[in-house]
Order: C-alpha cells, then structure tokens, then sequence
DNA sequence: CTGTTAGCGCTTTCAC
DNA sequence: GTGAAAGCGCTAACAG
C-alpha cells in the first residue's frame, strides 16, 4: 500500500500505542496509568510508563476520551450581555463553579437578541454539553419558544424569578428587593412618592420588579411615581433619566432595576447639576461591584450572585435538584438613598453590607420647591 | 449474550444507524445529507432521510464528529479577570468573532493568580483546542514557564505590547497612549507634570504605560510626578489615589493605567472633596464603556479592541499570521482632563471619539495654592 | 498485575 | 446515487 505522495511523514500525534510499545507494555496499562485505574498496576511499570509519556510527550485525544466517556466535561452559560456586569459577575461565579467540579465553561451572549439567542441555544444543544445554563434575554418566554427542548441536556434557568413549568429555575426574590428598596426610600428618608426606571428585555414580560415597586407604594396608599422604560443599557438609563428629571414636579427618588441603569441616571443627573441624593435619591438593583464607586456610591439591592451561580452548577450537574430555587437580596446601604456610610466608610474595611445609621437622613413628606 | 438485568432498557441515544435504518438507507447516506456532502444524495431520498431524523429526534454526537474530524471547533481563553471591563470587552469582541467562525469559546479566569493560571492553562491545553488565547496576568512572563508549551494547539498571546520570541502576540502601543494622555495634560492643559497610577500584576515587569509617562514628562523637561503602585482593581485605584492626594504639594493632573483604576481614584478625589478635572485632571487607559459613565466622564486612551480580538481569533485560526502585532491607540477626549466635551456631548450621538475644542480649559503652569 | 479486544458514533474512501 | 467498511484514540470488561 503505498502512501500519496512522499513528503513529510504526516507528523501524526503519539497515542497510548506509541507510548505501550516504547514502555513495552500492553495499551491496557497505559490507561490504567493515565487514569489512575480502574486496575492496579505495579509501580516499577508505572513508573516505565510515565517515563515513556514523558519522553515521547504524549497527550491523551481530549476527544477520543470524551466518545468513550460520553461527556467531554463541558458546560454551556447563554446569558445577554457579560458587559453588563451583573452577568459578568454571574458568569464568573459560574465558572469558579465549575472549574471546581473539574468543568469547562462554554461561553455565550446573545446580545439581547432574541434570534441570535435561539440560534446560540441550538449551537449549545447540538455540542451536547453535560448542562445548559441559561439567562433569557428579557425574562423567561411567555410561550416556549425553547429550541433544543427534546434534547437530554439538563437545563436550568437563571435570573428568573418565577418558576417555568417543566424547568429548573434558578433566581431572585425581585418582588421582595424592590419592596424593600421603596420601602426604604418612604420610611427612611421620607419620601412621597418614588418613580422607576424599568429595564425592558427582548420578550414582554412584566418583571417583579415592577409590581414590587408599585405594590410597595399601594401598601402605603402613595401615588405611583413617573414609571420609565429604558433598555437595559447605561445608555438605556441614561435617556429615560433625562426624561424623568424633565418632569415636573421632578421626582425626589428613583428606584433603578438595575446598576446598569442607575448608572446612566446618575450621569443624567450630575449633567442636570442636580446633586444625590439632596435633590434626587437613588437606589438601585442589582449589587455589583461598580456601584461601590460611583458618586455618590450606590445604595443598591444585592442579589446573592454567588450563591446562586452554586445553586445553577449544582442543578444542571445533578439534576435531582427542585424545580424552582428562590434566593433572598438584602439592601446594601451607601449614599446615593440619603443614608450615611458608617465611618469605616473605606471599602478596606470589607464588610460587604455595613450597616448604617440613617437618622438625621431623615426628611419628612417634605415639599418639592 | 444475557444483558445485565431486565431492567428499563438503557435509553441509549439514537444514532445514525437508527435513522439509516428507519429510513431504508446506508449510514453513508445519512451522513451525506446532515452534512450536506460529500457526494450528493437524490432529492427524493434525502428528504426521507431528513423525516427520519426529525422522526427519531436525531442529533449526531458531537464527541464522535470530533474525534473523527480531529477537532471540536472549539477555541479557549484565559484571561486574569473578566469583571474588568477592558477583559470583558474584550472577550466579548472575541466570542463574537469566534462565533462568526462557527468557534464556540471556552473561557477561564485566572483572578490573577499565576497558579490558578498555570493550572488552568494546562486543562485548557489538555482539551486540545483549536486555539488558545491568553492574557498572562500581569503581562508576559520574564521567562518561560510556559505549561504545555510542548502542544501544537496554536496560541496567540494578547494584551502584550511587546513581542515575545517564539510566540504571537497582540497588543495595543501602551507607551504611545501614555505618551499622548500626559502630553495632552501638558500642552492642552498646562500641568506642569503629571501623576501616574500604575497597576502592578503578577509578575515583575515594567510596564510600558510607566516608561511612556516617564519618557513623556522627560521629553519636555518635567520632574516626574508622583508615582503609586496599586493592584489592578478599583480598591486599588481608590487606595492609591488617597496615597496620591495626600501628597503635598497635590498633584493636580493624574494618569491612570487602566480605566478601573481610574474609577477607584475618582472615587478617592470625590470623597477628598476635590473637584475634577479643576482641583485634578484624570487621564485614564483602556478606553471602556463605563468610562463614559462616571462623573466626570473620563478621557481616556482607547485601545481598539474589537480590532485586536479579530486580530487575535484569526491569528489562532490561521497561524500563519504575523508574530506581533501591535496596535495603534487613541485619546478619547471627554471631561475629566479638563476639556469641554462638544455640544453635543449626548451620548446618543453615537460619535465615539467626538473631537473637542479645549481652549478655554487652557491653564498656563499653574501655582498650586 | 498485565494483555487482548470490543466497541463509542462518526466521516469518508472505495466499490458498485 | 448508494452501500460497506475502515478507522479516529480511548476505556474497561474479560481473560490470563
């Protein structure tokens, strides 16, 4: 049998033969070598083989092992936007995560883009990953437009606050964070009202954030404050807080859903020379890290990014997990709602949510001039 | 042959062999028409194939596509930090590129540690991508203590300003940027010197950014200004800058290495009470979205990032491409070095690198009080 | 403790 | 235009 063409020997890559005949062992052992079992080999023979790896400086076929294994240690993240920082901070832990459990992470933004995001799923599905782990742009779909859905790859839904029929779910108590966050607003720092600048996704769901903010002034027979629709961008922000502080009467505090969000307001704010929190509060939602370094910095309702980012590598690697997990926020007090930084103001100081004295923050129902 | 007990029969998955035979043709046949070659198949036969896989609810194993093509069309990155946004604009630009290639992307964060890193370099070799791309945390290494340098997986290396022998790299021109950002502060705005943060990483090198800023100041004759160290987070930026502002007499312009410093050092000047850019200009590097969100916005040296990831995909694509490439960078002009930004500063004007008129922010080698 | 060997599911050459 | 069959490199059951 003659080869096409003379050449160079085709440089083809050293298997575990190579490695058997140069150690004069069976290809057996070398596996059991390189994989530590399943069977015991003697350790003077080991040691033939490690040396024959050595030499030759073979390399296990990743993709072979993953035929025959049946998985190739590989989990899939579909989030929007990783320059957002919220998901940024989600991927990150997802995958520390994962490179615990000895998984690689396969990376994916949609860019908020609901075809870009069916086709990246279908992309994902078809690699037979051993999870998919997934933030929708825009919420969880209304109907189930779920490509892939047949497929046996265990899923699981992130940033999502409600449960999904049929899924696992993985989020946090929105609702809850935005009560909170107007909450503390009205009864802290006196509020009358308080409006919102709502991100709005690729599909058209009303999020939690909103009822959460309307239910939190219903509770307190006040009037729903100017609402604004933004897209979940700084930018996004940044126009709906010109819009808002055109308004008039200007309102005196805002609720963000999100940093991202609050960011552009905070700038649309400083350029209006308005100064935060006298003029107008802020609170926003989300936690990340760059809100701590804002000007003012931002008080804000940190989702437990962490823990949640466990929680989804948990469900998509042992599927046994509940349907749906719901994970507490907790405010995370700074300047921007009126309070004052306790005196280990520095961030040195790590306490994460320091609590804070906001007594003479304090301001009753005051008057707008 | 008895199977190992009656129980459920093992789910096994459906392969080509399934749908070959429900459709009354060769395994040869269906592999012609999911990949559309490489012999032709009659129309008519085709489609019957293509019912008994949506029949069947087939999808071929991408592991055994893998080993037989010898690839998985998958490409790896290693970055120090992807929750800074130079990093995650940058892997972002390279997802998308990749994607574009019909590469999915596998990403690790080495959190700057240069054992996580070594560690994670290794993994990554060992799945025998396609392609690998890596930012060494805190620069190229002085040495070579390259894990898997062995592997034929082509590597490019990038943010690396100067070339390392024997390897690719990508990089922008960080001295020329420094050059520009302080000699902007000099002649446009009259300082009579200049301030550096300069992040320090993992390994020991001397970063072009500080010997830019030193030729800069040197080239017209300036004393250098202060300079202080920090690790390159925003905590960093912010401990520096207090070092910085402490200082008597107080800078009155400073230029910060990376844009996430430059956030911690705003954050310092605002709480020192200071006025930017009138009690202290800021100059910043990188060039990242959240710059034109702070308050003031940051001028700041851009580095072409979209740029460089493609140069950085098709380097590993096609190794064939040049060892080093360098790219040139540009001073993005907004407020915090003093300029008034044009008229219409309004970011909705998409303009990225709008064109200022700085006159009237002219000060000629100012006292300092 | 070590060797032989049967597949994993796919692509593609070669014959028909 | 279609089919048969040879591997890709590995793991692990089974036999020695």
């Amino acid at each position: 049998m003659t080869r096409t063409g003379g050449g160079k020997p085709a440089p083809r890559a050293i298997t575990r033969v190579d490695v058997a005949r140069y150690a004069g062992v069976s290809e057996a052992v070398v596996s059991y070598v390189v994989n530590n079992g399943p069977r015991p080999v003697a350790p003077a023979t080991a040691d033939r083989v490690r040396e024959a790896i050595a030499v030759l400086g073979y390399q296990p076929n990743a993709n072979a092992r993953a035929l025959k294994l049946g998985t190739a240690g590989l989990i899939g993240l579909l989030v929007p936007d990783t320059s957002n920082p919220f998901f940024a901070e989600y991927a990150l832990a997802i995958e520390r995560e994962s490179t615990q459990r000895g998984l690689a992470l396969l990376i994916a933004n949609s860019g908020s883009d609901m075809t870009v995001e069916a086709a990246l799923l279908t992309d994902l599905v078809d690699r037979q990953l051993d999870g998919l782990i997934v933030a929708w742009a825009g919420g969880p779909p209304v109907e189930q437009p779920m490509p892939g859905a047949a497929s046996a790859i265990p899923r699981v839904f992130i940033d999502s606050a409600m449960p999904v029929p049929g899924n696992m779910t993985v989020g946090a108590d929105k609702h809850d964070g935005a009560l909170q966050a107007v909450r503390h607003l009205i009864d802290v720092h006196g509020h009358e009202t308080v409006a919102m600048v709502m991100g709005r996704g690729a599909r058209a769901v009303t999020d939690e954030r909103e009822t959460g903010w309307r239910d939190a002034l219903r509770a307190v027979d006040r009037p729903d404050g100017p609402l604004a629709y933004a897209a979940f961008t700084r930018l996004g922000g940044y126009l709906a807080g010109q819009e808002l502080l055109a308004a008039r009467p200007r309102p005196t505090a805002v609720f963000a859903s999100s940093d991202l969000l609050a960011m552009g307001l905070l700038r649309a704010a400083h350029e209006a020379g308005l100064s935060i929190p006298d003029d107008i509060a802020i609170v926003s939602f989300d936690g990340t890290q760059p809100t701590e370094y804002c000007w003012p910095p931002l008080t804000t309702v940190r989702q437990p990014i962490t823990e949640m980012a466990a929680a989804a590598v948990a469900a998509v690697v042992d599927p046994a997990t509940a349907a749906h997990q719901l994970f507490p926020v907790d405010l995370l007090i700074r300047r921007s709602c009126g309070c004052t930084e306790p005196a280990t103001t520095d961030p040195t100081a790590g306490a994460v949510a320091a609590p804070t004295s906001p007594q003479q923050a304090t301001r009753k129902a005051r008057k707008r001039s």
